[in-house]
DNA sequence: CGGTTTTGACCGGCGC
DNA sequence: GCGCCGGTCAAAACCG
């Protein structure tokens, strides 16, 4: 039984240029794009943008505002101790709401739903900030139009379904784009809030 | 030696 | 149906 090939040219991983290191986490946020670094964090590469914005949840409230509202004690595993404890109060909800599916036609397969997701823009040298948790990388793939690869990373804690794809801006490689998918409640709150809201994509 | 990274293969969705 | 593409798998390599 012989393998298929793939013969698309994209499908070869690249070479891994290895921009990770060992710092901290103060020292990985030097400057966040559109902060103070004279750029525009909503402009952002097309097709990256129709992606990451695509997803319907949080029940209406933008995610800025989400991420301004203290959250519930988490359920995560293995929580680093360096993670300040959040405020005693109530659950944030982020709730798939109904009231977008007029707009665009049922998907085929319904079962396949997107887990929700966002993305910021750090203006760093460093690939994969340190933002308090634990990643195990699982993939790494090239991107069309873009001579940077993107990888993927799973959350290694336990019952933490987060993932998150890190890549470089192909317009501006000072920039790094970070997406995190999965169960925003904690996690991703946490992650954000660690860094700066103000660098979030906002609608 | 166990956890992590690397990297080619595989898979499914989608557009043509 | 076919090829492109993004995402994931998994074996091997790597590393502390």
């Amino acid at each position: 039984m012989e393998k298929k090939e793939d013969l698309t040219n994209n499908n070869k991983t690249l070479k891994n240029t290895n921009l990770m290191a060992n710092s901290t986490f103060s020292d990985q946020i030097p400057t966040l794009y559109g902060a103070n670094s004279g750029g525009n964090f909503f402009d952002i590469p097309q097709g990256y943008l129709d992606d990451v914005l695509s997803f319907q949840d949080y029940g209406g409230s933008s995610l800025f505002d989400l991420l301004q509202q203290p959250i519930a004690p988490p359920s995560l595993v293995a929580e680093p101790p360096s993670l300040p404890p959040p405020p005693p109060t109530e659950t944030m909800e982020m709730v798939n709401t109904p009231t977008q599916n007029s707009l665009k036609p049922k998907k085929k397969n319904p079962k396949k739903q997107r887990e929700p997701r966002f993305a910021f823009m750090t203006k760093s040298d460093i690939d994969h900030l340190d933002d308090g948790y634990r990643w195990r990388k699982y993939g790494q793939k090239a991107v069309k139009n873009s001579p940077f690869p993107r990888s993927y990373h799973r959350c290694t804690s336990v019952a933490c379904g987060v993932k998150k794809r890190v890549e470089r801006s192909s317009e501006d490689p000072s920039i790094v784009i970070t997406t995190y998918e999965g169960n925003l409640k904690h996690t991703l709150h946490r992650c954000v809030a660690k860094f700066d809201h103000r660098s979030v994509y906002n609608d």
